[in-house]
DNA sequence: GTAGACCTTGACGTACGCGTCAACGCCAGG
DNA sequence: CCTGGCGTTGACGCGTACGTCAAGGTCTAC
């Protein structure tokens, strides 16, 4: 098959696959007679490989191994011992960019509470604790 | 002060003074007689609120509505309704950050596991439960 | 007067993953 | 024969937040 179908299976662009080409992400795809690339199903499965990763966050670099895995005739690209620590490498990556966006999510919602404060203090209320809390007597 | 001064106390570079000044965030500093831009504390105040906010991920046009808060006379660059709003979007985005990270985290961990299991599978080992694990029987 | 440290503007480089032309070749249908 | 649709390479653009270099002006100290 030719690049632009390729392309439409993989639910991508043919500028894409000639991206992953030039970064020998992708093997030289053969050239038919007029010099068009050629394509087969095995393309079409590396691209689906590349497309989860992404999907996942990966970068196109981080891809590779699996790539070359699935090149190496393996029937899956993440049973090589390359692609399993790429996946663990990512795990601890993706661990510690949670840890770091719930610490600076807590920051930022202690900021926003403190500013509504002030907000409120230098705007109207002069003080805020003439009438006691209605909450307090409200079950016994 | 210069602008090498301001750089230094503020922890950053002259470049991103200048660059700051050109996107209109920073107003442009004074002038003396020889053409040396001259900045006062305040602007080490705008450069201050511009970094603590860079260091939550915010980028640099969200950080606007702050420096101009400030620039506005007020005593905080956080008090001011923008600002509030945009303190307000960037928590939305951060929850929703969270919550697709920690969903490809475990389908990552999916994978892996499934990929290790395989990779046992295709590689040596027939079947693995012939030997009982011997931690079992190791402490009564 | 001259070295060195500071300042000025301008412009290109970086990383990523392509999008979007430009200018051209090839091939099938009418 | 010509149009339209496919393919080819090459090269610039984007967005973000600057780094880095170039070529020059200015000020201080010796």
């Amino acid at each position: 098959m030719r690049i632009g179908e390729l392309a439409e299976r993989a639910g991508t662009t043919t500028r894409t696959l000639r991206y992953y080409e030039s970064l020998g992400l992708l093997p030289p795809a053969d050239r038919s007679g007029n010099g068009y690339r050629s394509y087969d199903e095995e393309h079409l499965r590396l691209l689906e490989q590349i497309r989860t990763l992404q999907d996942f966050g990966f970068g196109l670099e981080e891809t590779r191994p699996f790539v070359e895995c699935l090149r190496a005739g393996h029937p899956a690209g993440d049973t090589c011992a390359a692609s399993l620590e790429v996946y663990r490498r990512k795990l601890a990556e993706l661990d510690a960019c949670v840890a770091r966006l719930q610490e600076v999510r807590a920051q930022v919602a202690a900021q926003l509470a403190r500013a509504q404060v002030e907000a409120l203090g230098a705007d109207g209320g002069a003080d805020p604790m003439c009438e006691p809390s209605v909450s307090e007597r409200d079950s016994p």
